[in-house]
DNA sequence: GTTTGGGTATTTTTT
DNA sequence: ATACCCAAAC
C-alpha cells in the first residue's frame, strides 16, 4: 500500500477550508493585475466563458461548440479554483477520455499556475488511469491484490478464446473476438454476470452467455487482472458495497471536472454520480461537465449523448453555459456546419457564430469526380496549388470516413513525392514485436502472469508445441501455481522428451536470472539483456522480410521511452493505459486520419473526400444505427466541417471501388443540406476528360424522371429539424460543367439501381414512419436503402438478365464480352480493361 | 514447425 | 480485391 501516502497531508484535513492562500494558490493570486481587481487568468475570456469559469458552486454543464475555447475554459477555471483558495489541488477531480487531453490540460494548468505545481494534482486524468488509481488503493475490495496486471484487448480475446474452447464450444461459430465485444457492451453499461439482460446473454454461445462472462470475470481474478472496464466497474462496485470508501471520496472531491461528457459512457456516468452526489446531504454539487452534443461520434463504443442531453434533469438546477463564440473558423465554414447539424433532433441547439467578415474568405467548395482516382488526383492537385501559394502542409488535412480510403491518397502523393503522415492507425503498441517484448518483461516483473508468459514461452522458436504448453498449462492448474513454475518444475523432472525439457530449463533459467537481476540492473539495461539473451533481436536481425528493420527500431525506440521512467514496474503500468508514440512530428506534411482521429485538432484547410451515399453515411451505421445511426454519422459530418479555419474542400466520386466491386455512388445526403449561400460548386479540373460522358450512349437513359434532380424527392426535409429552412446547394441553379456532369451521374445511378422501383420508397429512407417506431423500423430501413451495395443484394434476388458471350458496356471498363455468371457477379473480358468481376447491375447489354 | 490454401469479413477507436 | 485467421498438409 504504498502511494497512499503522498496526498495524505490534505486527506488529512478534509474540512479545512482552505481559505488562507498558501503554496499555488498564493502564486496565482500573485498574478492578480492590480487595475481593474480581475487576475490575469480571467483576461481575454468572453462573457460566457468567464462565467463558466466563475461559476465554481454547484452543478454546471458548458455546452461549448467546436472552437469556442473549450479546453481554455476548462484549465483557467481549475487555475481559478486554486488561485481562489477554494481548493487544494488534490482536491480537484478532472478528468479526460485520452491521455492527449489529459497532457494538454496539466501543460495549460501548468502556463497558468507555474509549472511543476501541476504535479499537486494528483487526480487529473483519464477515467481509465484515476480508475487504476482508486484500484490499486482498493483491490482487495474487488478480491484483487494492489500489484493486479492490466490487460489489453489482445490478452482478452487470448482468454476468452481458451475459456470457449475449455466450455467445448466451438470457436469458429463463437468468436472470442465478438464475445470480448460483447463484455466490453457489457461493461460499458457497468453490468456485471448478474446484471446482463436475458436476451443477452442468451443470444451468445447457446445461452451461455451468462456463464462465459462469469467464467471470464473468474480467471480475471485468479489471474490477479483485470481489463480496460474492469477500471471502471470495479470502483463502482467498491463504491456502492463500502460507503464509508465513498465517504472519503467524497468528503476529497471539492471540485469535480468532467471533459468531453458528450463521450461518457454508462458506467463512467454512474461513476461519477456516485462521486458527485455526496451522501452527507450537501446540497450543492460542484461538478462542472464540458462538452458538446453535436459533437458526440462514439456513440457505437457505448457513449450515450443522452447523458449530456439530460444534465439538468440528473442535477437539478444545473446552469448551463453555452459557448458559441467560435475562435475558429470562417462564417462560411460556420454557416455550412451550422446549416448541416440543424437536420438533427436530439440536440440542446446551438448556433456557432464570428466576428470575423474578411470579403477575401472562400465559400465551401464542393467538387465533383469520376472516381477514387481521380478524387485523390484532384485532391493532390489542389493541395499542390496551396504550397505555390506558399502554405505549409502541416495546415492541411484530409480527412476520410474510413481507413481504406487513405490508399488512394497515399498512392497518389507517393507518385507526387508530395510528404504526408497519416495519423491513427496501428498504434506502436500494437506491434507485435513490441508486444512480444513487452510480455517479456511482463513475465519478469511479475512471474503469475500466465498469458504473457504463454505468448512467449517459445518466441523465438525453440521447439515448444502444442502439446508442451498445454501440459505446463495444465500441470500449473493441478498445482494452481504460475506457468513459469510450472514450466520450472517440469524442466526438471522426466515427464517431457529431451528437446523441450532443455528448451523449457533454459527458459525457466532465463527468467530467473533476469529476475534476480531486476533488483540490481538499471531496467533499460535489463531490457536490453533481456531481448539480447531471450535470442529475440537475434531473431529479427536473421529476419529477411521487409519489416524486419523496422520491427528493430521499433524495439529501439520502446527501450528509449523506458528512460522516462524508474522502474520496470512503473513503464510497465504506464504502457498498459498510455502507449503512444508521437511520429515524424517534425516535417512538413499533409495529415491524412480518419474524421475520428481528427476530433478537437483543427487545420487551415481541411479536404473531405468521399461524399456519397454508402460511405458518408455510412451504410452499416444507417443499417445498424437506424434514425440515431444517421444523426451520429451527421455529427461526424458536422465535426469534419468544424475542424477547417479557412479553406474547405468537399468531394464526392460517382464511382468506388467497394469489395472489390465497381458501385455507382450517389453523392452524400449532407450535401444537400448545406446552405447554397455558403457552398460553392467547383470545377474539379479535366483530369477525366478522357472518359466523355458515359451515358451519351442513352443505354441507361429508360428510367430517368424528367428533370428530378433530386432522387430523395423535394420535400424530403420538410420535417426535419425546425431550422432547416431553404436546404439544397445541389436542387438548382448550378450549371458548371462539372456540376452537370456530376448531377447527370448520380441521376443515372439512382434510376439505374432503382428501376421501376420508385422513388417513393426512397424518399422515406431513415425519415418518416421509418423514424417513428424505431424498434419496427430497424428492419424496414434494411431493405430500402439506397446504397449500392444494398441494392447489389436485392439485385442478387432475381436470376441474372444478361447470358454467357453477351456484350455489354461498362461504364468505368467499357465494352466487353461476358464470360461467366455467378448469381449477380459477372466475369467479363474487357476489350481494354482485361478481365474483371462487375456486379450485373452496373452494365448495360449493347 | 512451417507453409499453404480456403473461408470470411470488410466503419469509426480509447483505455 | 484483399487481408486476415485458422486448419490441414508438408
Amino acid at each position: 500500500m504504498s502511494g497512499f501516502s503522498e496526498d495524505m497531508p490534505f486527506f488529512d484535513e478534509p474540512n479545512a477550508r482552505p481559505t488562507a492562500p498558501s503554496g499555488i494558490a498564493a502564486r496565482a493570486m500573485a498574478a492578480r493585475s492590480g487595475q481593474n481587481n480581475a487576475p490575469d487568468y480571467l483576461k481575454g475570456l468572453n462573457p460566457e466563458q468567464r462565467l463558466a469559469v466563475e461559476t465554481t458552486e454547484g452543478p454546471v454543464l458548458v455546452l461549448a461548440g467546436a472552437g469556442t475555447g473549450k479546453t481554455r475554459v476548462l484549465t483557467t477555471r481549475i487555475a481559478h479554483i486554486l488561485a481562489t483558495g477554494k481548493a487544494f489541488p488534490s482536491q480537484i477531480l478532472a478528468v479526460t477520455f485520452t491521455n492527449k487531453a489529459a497532457r494538454e490540460m496539466k501543460q495549460r494548468i501548468g502556463i497558468l499556475i507555474g509549472e511543476g505545481n501541476v504535479e499537486g494534482m494528483p487526480w487529473l486524468g483519464t477515467f481509465h488511469s484515476i480508475g487504476v488509481k482508486l484500484l490499486r488503493r482498493h483491490a482487495e475490495l474487488a478480491g484483487l491484490r494492489s500489484d493486479f496486471t492490466i490487460l489489453d484487448t489482445d490478452d482478452v480475446v487470448r482468454l476468452i478464446k481458451q475459456l470457449i474452447q475449455a466450455e467445448g464450444l466451438d470457436d469458429k461459430r463463437w468468436p472470442a473476438k465478438q464475445f470480448a465485444q460483447m463484455i466490453d457492451g457489457w461493461k460499458n453499461k457497468g453490468q456485471g454476470p448478474a446484471d446482463i439482460a436475458e436476451g443477452d446473454a442468451r443470444s451468445f454461445a447457446n445461452g451461455k452467455g451468462r456463464e462465459l462472462y462469469k467464467a471470464y470475470q473468474d480467471r480475471l481474478q485468479t489471474l490477479n487482472a483485470c481489463d480496460f472496464g474492469d477500471l471502471l466497474c470495479h470502483p463502482i462496485r467498491i463504491f456502492r458495497a463500502n460507503p464509508d470508501v465513498l465517504k472519503d471520496y467524497h468528503r476529497r472531491f471539492k471540485y469535480i471536472l468532467v471533459d468531453e461528457y458528450q463521450d461518457t459512457n454508462t458506467a463512467q456516468y454512474m461513476w461519477l454520480r456516485l462521486l458527485a452526489q455526496r451522501a452527507d446531504g450537501r446540497a450543492t454539487v460542484n461538478i462542472c461537465c464540458v462538452g458538446d452534443d453535436d459533437q458526440s461520434i462514439y456513440g457505437w463504443r457505448g457513449a450515450e449523448v443522452d447523458n449530456i442531453l439530460r444534465f439538468d434533469k440528473d442535477f437539478p438546477g444545473a446552469t448551463i453555459i453555452r459557448l458559441e463564440r467560435n475562435y475558429r473558423s470562417t462564417a462560411h465554414i460556420l454557416g455550412a456546419a451550422s446549416h448541416l447539424i440543424a437536420h438533427n433532433e436530439g440536440r440542446f441547439g446551438k448556433t456557432l457564430f464570428t466576428d470575423r467578415n474578411d470579403p477575401e474568405d472562400g465559400k465551401v467548395n464542393v467538387h465533383a469526380a469520376w472516381d477514387s482516382e481521380e478524387e485523390a488526383r484532384a485532391v493532390g492537385e489542389t493541395i499542390e496549388a496551396y504550397q505555390r501559394q506558399k502554405h505549409d502542409l502541416n495546415d492541411m488535412a484530409i480527412l476520410v470516413r474510413a481507413s481504406f480510403q487513405m490508399r488512394a491518397f497515399e498512392d497518389r502523393f507517393i507518385t507526387l513525392g508530395l510528404n504526408y503522415r497519416v495519423i491513427g492507425g496501428p498504434r506502436f503498441y500494437e506491434r507485435m514485436e513490441i508486444r512480444d517484448a513487452l510480455a517479456f518483461f511482463r513475465v519478469v516483473a511479475n512471474s503469475g502472469d500466465d498469458l504473457a508468459f504463454e505468448r512467449i514461452v517459445n518466441v523465438p522458436k525453440r521447439g515448444l508445441g502444442e502439446a508442451t504448453i498445454r501440459q505446463i498449462h495444465d500441470t500449473a492448474r493441478a498445482l494452481r501455481i504460475p506457468m513459469l513454475e510450472a514450466a520450472g518444475n517440469l524442466a526438471e523432472s522426466d515427464e517431457l522428451k529431451p528437446k523441450p525439457r532443455a528448451a523449457l530449463r533454459e527458459v525457466a533459467a532465463n527468467f530467473e536470472r533476469w529476475q534476480k537481476a531486476l533488483e540490481t540492473k538499471p531496467h533499460t539495461e535489463l531490457a536490453e539483456t533481456i531481448l539480447e539473451e531471450s535470442g529475440y533481436t537475434d531473431m529479427w536481425k536473421n529476419d529477411r522480410s521487409a519489416e524486419a528493420p523496422g520491427r528493430l527500431e521499433n524495439l529501439k525506440e520502446l527501450i528509449r521511452s523506458m528512460e522516462e521512467y524508474e522502474s520496470l514496474r512503473s513503464f510497465l503500468e504506464h504502457v498498459a493505459l498510455v502507449m503512444d508514440a508521437e511520429q515524424n512530428a517534425g516535417q512538413d506534411a499533409v495529415s491524412i486520419m480518419t474524421l475520428h482521429s481528427a476530433k478537437g485538432l483543427e487545420f487551415e484547410t481541411v479536404f473531405l473526400p468521399g461524399w456519397e451515399e454508402g460511405l458518408f453515411p455510412h451504410q452499416r451505421a444507417l443499417d445498424e444505427g437506424g434514425r440515431s445511426g444517421l444523426e451520429e454519422e451527421r455529427r461526424l459530418a458536422y465535426v469534419g466541417l468544424t475542424r477547417a479555419k479557412k479553406n474547405l474542400h468537399i468531394w464526392f466520386v460517382s464511382n468506388r471501388l467497394i469489395h472489390g466491386l465497381w458501385q455507382s455512388t450517389i453523392p452524400s445526403r449532407f450535401l444537400e443540406e448545406l446552405p447554397e449561400s455558403h457552398v460553392e460548386i467547383a470545377e474539379s479540373g479535366n483530369s477525366h476528360g478522357g472518359y466523355g460522358n458515359p451515358y451519351g450512349g442513352g443505354s441507361f437513359a429508360s428510367g430517368r424522371g424528367g428533370g428530378r434532380q433530386n432522387p430523395y424527392g423535394a420535400s424530403r426535409f420538410d420535417s426535419v429539424g425546425a431550422n432547416a429552412e431553404k436546404s439544397g446547394a445541389f436542387s438548382n441553379t448550378y450549371s458548371t460543367p462539372g456540376w452537370q456532369r456530376a448531377q447527370a451521374n448520380r441521376t443515372e445511378a439512382t434510376d439505374r439501381n432503382w428501376g421501376t422501383r420508385s422513388g417513393h420508397q426512397v424518399e422515406r429512407i431513415g425519415y418518416g414512419e421509418t423514424d417513428s417506431g424505431y424498434g419496427a423500423g430497424r428492419t424496414s430501413v434494411k431493405g430500402r436503402t439506397i446504397d449500392g451495395e444494398l441494392v447489389a443484394k436485392s439485385v442478387a434476388d432475381k436470376p441474372s438478365p444478361f447470358s454467357v458471350g453477351d456484350r455489354v458496356f461498362h461504364q468505368k471498363f467499357g465494352n466487353g464480352n461476358i464470360s461467366a455468371i455467378e448469381g449477380n457477379k459477372l466475369t467479363i473480358d474487357f476489350d481494354k480493361a482485361g478481365q474483371k468481376r462487375v456486379l450485373d447491375g452496373f452494365v448495360a447489354a449493347v
